[in-house]
DNA sequence: ATAGGGTTAG
């Protein structure tokens, strides 16, 4: 193995961008044709390139909504969300009137990309009032946006104005007021939802009941998913490969493994393939109970069965490997993954780096980190910072923070955190205190309460009241996760309790400003 | 034909 080069997925070229080269359009049907090729393959450039050409070619071919809609498509499967809201004020100052569709798309860009839900919700008065109506798609669009913004008060009332007048409700409004109820676990409003549908003639779907299944296994009440599925055909649905991937991963979190496989072989009766997600899940818990490994290798039992796996059935079967251990076979499994059409995706390198300093191959983890196409993350600097003070290699690490240094990696609070436990393990207590007070964005929370909790345990409790002062007089405030480590660090200290109530009182008294 | 449903690395 010399490059990991092949292990990147390689940007597809765009059909689109070839068609524009192969033929000149000169209609606004081509046009319009073209942008749409764009907007699906998410190349916002070209599909601005196309705009400016339509208006500057002679003859010129002036956009239509149609065409500005399509390239904020563009713009927003680019993950521009921003850009295309700008565009939809380009075409208003280039005096073209948007349709029901581009009012629509902007509603869509402002709730789903932008998570913007009140810009989102005055579109929709905006175009209401132009006599444009709203689409059922644009109300779900809203009330979803409200949901995941935590504004269930404002979804259920759009919900009573969409009553009020007279507008069709849809499964897709209620069904993000079902994610808040099974996300808050309170059954009972989902309960009551599902009655007053059923009311009302809104019969829910698989999905919505999948939802609802998944909000009962997260509350452990797995009887109520047995009557559920028990029900299903009465309530008019089909229980699908999600319903029991769903169920049974429900099962596996609370320990029913043994339960979570005679559903899987009821499931497999049924003529129903586990979903990749199901299989995933439920040979992450799997394995932590039985020791199937010991046995037949389970990635080719599953390919047996005719199961469809994907990269994370690799990771997730590669990691638990590696946890127990067992370094050829997951050096196996990456090769074998290597030679399957699955491309492998960061957390596979990250995964096989973990293995490989788990393993003591140093060297070898260095070879991958500096592989050409091999891209390190954040997640691989963490790792390799772990493993390499673990084994007292710290002084080897230079290669990492070369391209820390460089901009090419950048630390998260993870980073940070596990620095400070590295160096106060190794006595490096200084340099610890130092990298805190240098961090750019100014001594972030969890970082600094790692760092009072070891300065306390250490003794060091003068340094650690020099780092509040410090702090306070810049003006912040010190985090309630701060607090709880210095408390923690002194009752640490004694046995059983608190030793020097005296001093840790003092201390508290200093950080709250009225010592 | 179209929106909404589970998962992996530190």
């Amino acid at each position: 193995m010399r490059t990991l080069g092949h292990l990147l997925p390689r940007p597809q070229p765009s059909a689109a961008a070839a068609a524009a080269f192969s033929s000149s359009p000169h209609t606004l049907h081509d046009y319009n044709r073209l942008l749409d090729a764009f907007a699906r393959d998410g190349d916002g450039d070209a599909a601005l390139r196309v705009l400016r050409r339509m208006r500057h070619s002679s003859p010129a071919c002036a956009p239509t909504a149609a065409s500005y809609t399509s390239a904020m498509s563009a713009l927003a499967k680019a993950g521009r969300p921003a850009d295309a809201a700008a565009l939809f004020d380009d075409m208003l100052a280039n005096g073209v009137a948007p349709d029901r569709c581009a009012f629509s798309f902007l509603l869509h860009v402002y709730s789903s990309h932008l998570h913007l839900p009140s810009a989102a919700h005055s579109v929709l008065v905006w175009m209401s009032r132009l006599g444009l109506p709203p689409t059922p798609i644009d109300y779900a669009d809203l009330v979803f946006s409200f949901c995941r913004a935590g504004r269930l008060p404002d979804a259920l009332q759009l919900l009573d104005e969409m009553r009020a007048l007279n507008y069709p409700l849809t499964l897709h409004s209620y069904t993000p007021i079902l994610q808040v109820y099974c996300a808050n676990a309170d059954m009972q409003s989902a309960d009551a939802l599902i009655s007053s549908m059923r009311s009302t003639g809104c019969h829910p779907d698989v999905v919505f009941y999948n939802i609802y299944v998944n909000g009962l296994c997260k509350v452990g009440d797995f009887d109520a998913v047995q009557r559920t599925i028990d029900e299903s055909g009465r309530n008019g649905w089909v229980p699908d490969a999600v319903t029991y991937s769903t169920y049974i991963a429900g099962l596996c979190r609370f320990g029913y493994v043994e339960e979570a496989l005679r559903q899987l072989e009821i499931m497999v009766t049924m003529g129903l393939q586990p979903t990749v997600v199901g299989l995933n899940i439920l040979l992450d818990y799997v394995a932590q109970d039985l020791d199937m490994w010991a046995g037949k290798e389970v990635l080719e039992r599953c390919q047996e069965l005719g199961f469809v796996v994907d990269v994370v059935t690799y990771n997730t079967v590669m990691d638990h490997f590696c946890k127990k251990r067992k370094w050829l076979r997951v050096l196996k499994l990456f090769t074998d993954l290597l030679k399957k059409p699955i491309t492998p995706n960061v957390q596979t390198c990250n995964i096989f780096i973990s293995c490989l300093c788990r393993a003591g191959k140093f060297q070898f983890a260095k070879f991958v980190f500096s592989s050409k196409g091999f891209m390190a993350d954040t997640v691989t600097c963490n790792i390799l910072i772990h493993a390499f003070y673990e084994a007292g290699k710290e002084d080897e690490l230079g290669f990492l923070f070369a391209d820390v240094n460089a901009g090419k990696i950048a630390p998260d609070t993870i980073t940070y955190n596990t620095l400070v436990d590295c160096l106060f393990r190794s006595g490096r207590r200084a340099e610890a205190v130092n990298l805190i007070r240098h961090i750019d964005d100014g001594y972030p929370v969890e970082p600094v309460a790692r760092l009072a909790y070891w300065l306390v345990r250490s003794g060091n409790v003068r340094e650690a009241l020099r780092l509040f002062d410090d702090m306070l007089e810049k003006g912040l405030l010190l985090d309630s996760r701060i607090f709880a480590n210095v408390i923690k660090a002194f009752c640490r200290k004694g046995p059983g309790e608190c030793t020097e109530m005296l001093q840790l009182c003092s201390v508290l008294d200093r950080m709250l400003g009225i010592g």
